[in-house]
DNA sequence: AATGAATGAGCTTTCATTCAT
DNA sequence: TATGAATGAAAGCTCATTCAT
């Protein structure tokens, strides 16, 4: 986690620094991200930054973590409004949540997403210690809650489950994400149609 | 693809050289897998490494070309014996094929997982050239069969369901590799629940 | 051109630097001269080679650019001195304000002849930029003006007549270079008759 | 110089040899130029490239020595026709022998030309031992003569002017070279109109 | 705290030459 | 003699991190 000493500056140059490494880690994913560009593009200097990060891996960190905290409050908002609900209008909340959390900061959800996705445990421990599988929790508890109140079946397994969940949230993200720059798709739009298409997915199969 | 000088090197040199890859990329991914590292542990001389292969991506390539055909393999045989019949029996089948082939090969199947879950578009073309959305050109064969027969419903998105079967396909590796490291659990058992739980989920959906 | 770093550098580490690339260049010409021997007789750090200059191509062009500055300083001396006299004798101060460029700069005057003699345009270019003909430049005015006031015959070929004027310069320098190490004959004892006969055949030819 | 098992090849592989190694060294001269290049443009095995030639250095030398033998043959043609007469006489006949050299030999004479120019005495040595001024040897008795002979004046330096009449030659050629690339002029319109001027400038100065 | 020059291990790649067959 | 794979030193260059001011 970022020194006090980054803590302690000026908000403008908080953010500017945030934005600034948000892009990078945008464009070039954790490894190819370059220190040098980072700086030169916040207009600081280079042992300013060692003064305000351990190393590279902290500021991803708290890139990433900033990530995590935006998108649970999109997610809260929606869910606030709906709990107690059905799980499956929930999940289809949630998913509205994730669409206006992509649309606010795309960028942040293509950062945690790829990382979340690459597979290198070895660098997601480093990186993220040992709290990798928190999102999850969230979800199981969800998915807990659903059986309780019956809407889903008991036999699932919620660990298993909850881990298809996030994979299948992400891989909406992607394909939205893919999607939506080709022939004038509105961002909205194919979302909207896909996460419903997958909201029945789970909620009945594909089978008939 | 490797030069001829490869292909004409004694088995036990090949081997050793592809085992040697192969355990570089698994440990640290494409971009920080170090060719010095991998000629050191072959034990051939860096030269002799540029006589062998254009560059770090050749190598690369015909280790991700290894794996699709080994895992092509494991899901021919057990395609082969299905064939015809229903397709979550199909499907079940090819996970049961993608199990034989992480039992058999888990560093390929990681290091394909990973490679193909990883986000930089760019990299993937370089590396794979177009062909890089052929796999779920496969599933969406089988989806429209599928729908054909009727035992699958029609109106789903055959692009965008193909996309997460993908995407769900490797969250099982995934799930499998996590858990399997963990007190006890076999590889093979894990594998067998969680894949009839996921075919499971895709057929009947989770809500009752 | 070199980055600010360089600039900014105390006087003795930039001078011993350009002292040490010039010998590199001097012995090995452009090509086989190494940046790490560079480095390591500078006695600095590899990266802070690339801090200063952009490559080597960017130091061998501040090396040129030093030797044209210091020649043109040479050169200048000699020539205010005789503005507007006889076209042969501003030569004849010409060869004299280039010998004592040699006398001054051996190591720089040949550098840059050599340079400049080499037949790699495309190298020449890549270095220069497309300010590679100025020098002769320099002398066809000088020729035009002469021409102008009937010091030589008016029907040369100015461009012909200045490429050949280059070269019998740079054929002065290196004959002295050449002859100066032999048998205790100074350079300036061999450049004052060799510059003094060279003139007097462009005035007179060697015909009788 | 080529061992003996390059003299005992078949005549047609002999040449295949020498013409691939000329357009090299004509392309990118002697330092950048490379043998794997070479043994692949010429169909034969690196291996036997080292049983036909020491070594880089010993091709090379080789393809001068063509080249000087060569051009001697194209000088002697015109010498012999013209033995006795005037020296400034001989001189354009030489220069006309050389120019017939540029146009059947162009690679050849470009390659020699500038390795002659180029001012690494070191490497002039290793490639040439201490034939080098070889050629000089042959203009200095041409002025012996023609100073004998009473055609030019009596108090030249012979050496120096040699050295000079080497220098301008090659600038000629370069000149020609050069132009001729340009707006449709032919090499051998441009050689002529530039060697007579040369040839005046010799005889007469350029001064009035 | 801020600065940015300094560092050096590390990178991928090249290439003349050697050597085993 | 012919072959071409094997070699490894050396190349130019990068970059996260440290350090002196």
């Amino acid at each position: 986690m970022p020194k006090q000493t980054f803590n302690d500056l000026p908000l403008e140059k908080k953010e500017r620094i945030q934005s600034v490494a948000e892009e990078e880690f945008y464009q070039y994913g954790y490894q190819k991200a370059s220190i040098s560009r980072i700086v030169q593009n916040a207009g600081i200097a280079k042992g300013s930054f060692y003064q305000y990060f351990e190393d590279k891996a902290d500021l991803f960190r708290m890139i990433l973590q900033e990530a995590f905290l935006r998108k649970r409050d999109h997610l809260e908002k929606v869910r606030c409004a709906r709990s107690g609900e059905d799980f499956f209008a929930l999940l289809e909340a949630l998913y509205r949540g994730a669409l206006s959390f992509l649309q606010a900061e795309p960028r942040l959800a293509a950062i945690s997403d790829r990382f979340m996705q690459q597979g290198d445990e070895t660098l997601k421990a480093s990186i993220l210690g040992d709290g990798v599988q928190k999102s999850n929790q969230f979800l199981k508890e969800l998915l807990q809650q659903a059986v309780e109140l019956g809407s889903i079946r008991p036999d699932i397994d919620l660990d298993f489950t909850a881990h298809l969940l996030t994979s299948l949230s992400m891989s909406l993200g992607d394909y939205v994400r893919q999607q939506a720059g080709e022939e004038g798709k509105t961002v909205e739009l194919v979302f909207f149609k896909r996460s419903e298409e997958l909201v029945r997915l789970l909620r009945e199969g594909i089978g008939q």
